[in-house]
DNA sequence: AGAAAAATTGTCCATTTGGTCAAAAATTTA
DNA sequence: TAAATTTTTGACCAAATGGACAATTTTTCT
């Protein structure tokens, strides 16, 4: 019959899985799995209790649908590095990418950060396994560009662990940022882009020379 | 009759309460306040429920506690850098200082980002005041830095939560830098340290000169 | 030792909460 | 329109859990 829509879900079954996981989004990111209840994700979509597990088994499975839909596009910047791009504006760009998701996302940001922050216990085989091989890839590509000289020589993987942490800090822990500086979010944002740019540069730049011209003294 | 003992406690009393303490420390950054259980700090203590809350009134005053009898350890480094000292030493030692809690003290690490990244509502009084108050004045210490020439020009602010960010990042999400890395613990911290060192110096240094010595061409 | 105070525990209770289920309501299908 | 199917819900249950409390044991003090 509807071959067409997703996974053959009706109308109805599209639009409340739909809403439940948006509500639950909420409610997860901000209490975590263990102090959010169903009561509260219902109340947050506007459905009843039993009518939420009428889709949903449990409320862990729930949890696990919402993190598992969210992990492709977090993961995603990651594969836009190009090893055919100029080294340090790929890395920028990649940079820009995560600072605009802890902007635009933060409660995404904060649902996988509770998550690991307890030990990671539905992703722990993905970070293991897809997160680590596409990261030894996109190092591998950093190692050749240090190799070819077009980078300064970092560690591929502590730099990425440095863009995540420094990144993902300004939605993660949010209220310290904002229980310090008073700037209204976009104007933060664009400070912290302005201060991550001029670091990353400073760090990746090489030494000697800056840019690509080599001027002899 | 014992007024030495700190807080006229007997020593049943300072030896239960640490008991206590420590045990609700491994729960709580485990588990966060929600999902720890006074069994479970019963348990790690050796105590019975009820004789827990013989010593404190509530679960929440147990957490409250322990946050607390954190916090002063937690933001003592800050205080360590000293305007009379050379800049980039003393943000080198900081950022030192801040590395070896992540590595020795994981679990503290763990309990502050948690109650952070649940909105802080036992800290955000604090956040906002007290320590709001130390980083104003430490910013003002790199300004003067700046100003006098001896500093590249950073944002303190940012620098400072960069500093927090990356350090804290190998204890709050330990498992995925161990998902990722197989390196073992005295490794990966070392590693961590030398990035790290060489991530300040290129963005703390002036971009003219290195070092003191200025050598014209 | 004996009394007083402190510490410990077994038992119990009320609330919260994830989840069940049968019945009712709404929707789709024939 | 009537039957079949899907969706929704009120009522209910069992387990988990924070906490109360009286009784008992241990420690301290005189």
């Amino acid at each position: 019959m509807n071959a067409v829509t997703e996974k053959n879900l009706s109308r109805i079954q599209r639009e409340k899985r739909g809403k439940i996981q948006k509500a639950a989004l909420e409610v997860f990111s901000e209490y975590g799995l263990r102090s959010a209840t169903l009561d509260k994700i219902a109340t947050a979509c506007g459905l009843t209790k039993p009518n939420i597990l009428y889709y949903y088994s449990s409320k862990d499975q729930i949890y696990f649908e919402v993190l598992n839909g969210l992990l492709d596009e977090w993961v995603a910047p990651l594969h836009e590095i190009s090893k055919e791009g100029e080294p340090i504006e790929e890395l920028l760009g990649y940079m820009k990418a995560k600072l605009k998701m802890s902007k635009q996302k933060p409660k995404e940001s904060k649902l996988f950060a509770n998550e690991i922050l307890h030990g990671a216990p539905l992703m722990q085989n993905i970070l293991a396994t897809s997160l680590r091989q596409t990261l030894d890839e996109k190092v591998a590509v950093i190692d050749h560009w240090v190799s070819e000289g077009k980078l300064a020589n970092v560690s591929g993987y502590h730099l990425f662990f440095s863009i995540w942490a420094m990144t993902q800090h300004y939605a993660d822990f949010d209220v310290q940022v904002k229980a310090i500086l008073d700037k209204n979010e976009d104007e933060l944002f664009q400070d912290a882009e302005e201060y991550l740019t001029n670091l990353l540069l400073r760090m990746l730049s090489l030494p000697s020379n800056q840019n690509h011209s080599a001027e002899p003294c």
